[in-house]
DNA sequence: AAACATTTGGGAAACGTTACCCACTCCGAT
DNA sequence: ATCGGAGTGGGTAACGTTTCCCAAATGTTT
């Protein structure tokens, strides 16, 4: 009969089955100062004798959650996965653990995901790719140690990493260019959020589009259509661009997931790839990779962004008052199939 | 000078503010019987003038911690982001919040995931594929309210909710024999733990693809690749299997990854879809719905599964003594442009 | 041998919430 | 009048840890 309802095992247990008090279980659990190594022994034995696991809200209440929080925008973009893998990885051996906050759609969807990591007592919270507006950006970060990846400009109160993607546009564009585009479209995502207009990755990417056009004198073909970074608005973007009166020879999508959606567009416009139009896409994720599409794309380092905002992280943990850092990682330019010459 | 460390608001604090008891602001806050309507007022906007918030940990300590874990094996795999939509549609709008435990590879892994879950006092745990061994799971099932969703089998202790493979691996023989196929090979998920190989939902598709092919007549055309699903084992099934001496007319691919990477190898072969060889999937998933690939593949309704995989732990929770369920959901197959009938 | 520092172990009070109980008031029914 | 029950509100002891202290034991210097 144990039927019994199990009652899990608490450092009570641990510290009468060991014979020393709950204190020094305790301690050797946190490796304090202040255990001779035979009381280790004893009490290490004990815990792996019941297996003792402590309790995470316990702690919580005292102290920190040996938890991390990871906010992650959109779960089906591959480029996520990526920076998701850097960050683990560096994680894993740590005491710490990671969980998810999963998909929120909009600055309040965010805005509650963040709150739910805050009140579970978060150790460390990183932000990838928020939406929020800065000043509550800062206002989380000032009650616990946070990291915003994906973000530009400066703060005192947490660190970010970002690619830098104002070189990211210009590798696009000079490639194009050195293939002979003169008319080099781009598909941006519309910023519905004015107060942080500067800071957002696709708006540097437009910037940096716009800068490396003029560079290259092309300041005439200059061509933007404004949709979102979803499949759905590189299909209408591209749609849009290619009713132009003048077609542009070549289109810079700002997501590789906006060039799916322009690839379709063209496809249905009776137009191939990359004879009639060069297109190139930004996050070099699996899918451009992938030979039957074979993108042209920049490459972020999302497993670099997301090592280093794990390092940052850990070092805030480690110590609240260190003056905040920015890391700003270089892209690369993986050519593929789909940026050709434009047509004679 | 407001340097003041910031204390976070506690129920005492909200108490004091609206001259009542810590009690009886906890009731209200869970809408405990025995509050008057002007008790309720009064607490309310103490709460909303003060911004509180309970802390999770000190809930964690005393019962529930509305938090539902998620433990999720790929983050890649877009079938299962469509799980999670489905999932968090149906928990958004209860007191509940959703925390995902990330990416394992490997029992171990999913091992430590779950346990960290239990640890941090999770009120209920939706297991997505996992691959540990059903004693296990029943264990950790004894421990909290939990649902398994995509392994086959019953269980006393967890309830479960899976897509009916075999008719899913069916209709893909039937659609292909239809067609005039008769050299129908499969590409499966070779099984590394023995000890739950029934109830793996590859094992199932495996297995459906055997029986339909033998149901129609084409037990001579059974040819099966194992390798992993993974676009990896995509591409080197269907290397082994276009390098057979009578080469199959269609292959059969157990999850559409494995089909994106058997599209590759066709393509290396100098061979063109679905003109030489035809190719189907299994999952649906929105790269297989993309207009370049249309691959023709089994919707398993994730949306579907997901929202069913909540709605029974949010029932177990509320009666942890109710008899478990098994929830089977029936796949469709959705014809695209990758099948087609064999060469002549 | 005395005085002092260092190491080692434990007692007890938090941390923020909930659950169990009990007390009080106000009814209507006996 | 008395009783019983329903409706309200609050006091208090948990829950499992950690942290602050203090005490005892041991070592080290005068």
């Amino acid at each position: 009969m144990d039927e019994a309802p199990a009652r899990r095992i608490t450092i009570v247990d641990v510290a009468r089955h060991a014979q020393v008090s709950t204190t020094a279980v305790s301690k050797v659990l946190r490796n304090a100062y202040g255990v001779s190594p035979k009381m280790q022994a004893k009490v290490r034995q004990a815990i792996s004798e019941l297996g003792y696991r402590p309790n995470a809200s316990a702690r919580g209440l005292r102290g920190r959650t040996y938890t991390i929080g990871v906010m992650l925008p959109d779960i089906r973009n591959p480029f996520f996965a990526e920076v998701l893998d850097g960050l683990t990885g560096r994680i894993a051996g740590t005491e710490y653990q990671v969980l998810l906050g999963p998909g929120c759609n909009g600055e309040d969807a965010e805005a509650r995901v963040i709150h739910a990591m805050i009140d579970r007592g978060m150790d460390g919270l990183i932000l990838i790719a928020p939406i929020s507006a800065r000043a509550h950006l800062e206002r989380v970060a000032a009650l616990v140690p946070t990291v915003v990846v994906g973000r530009h400009g400066h703060s005192h109160t947490y660190d970010t990493v970002a690619d830098d993607d104002l070189t990211g546009a210009a590798l696009v564009v000079n490639h194009l260019a050195d293939l002979g585009h003169r008319r080099i479209a781009h598909i941006e995502h519309h910023e519905s959020t004015p107060d942080c207009l500067a800071e957002m990755p696709n708006a540097i990417r437009a910037e940096g589009y716009r800068r490396a056009m003029r560079a290259r004198g092309l300041a005439d073909g200059i061509d933007i259509a404004s949709t979102t970074y979803t499949q759905e608005g590189g299909y209408l973007g591209a749609k849009q661009l290619l009713a132009r009166p003048v077609r542009p020879t070549a289109i810079f999508a700002g997501a590789d997931i906006v060039a799916m959606g322009a690839l379709d567009a063209i496809a249905e416009a009776g137009l191939s790839v990359p004879t009639d139009i060069s297109i190139a896409g930004y996050d070099n994720t699996t899918f451009a990779a992938f030979r039957p599409i074979s993108l042209t794309s920049v490459d972020q380092a999302g497993h670099e962004i997301g090592a280093n905002a794990a390092r940052l992280l850990l070092d805030r943990i480690a110590d609240r008052s260190r003056p905040t850092a920015q890391v700003k990682l270089s892209p690369t330019l993986v050519v593929r199939r789909t940026t050709a010459p434009p047509p004679a």
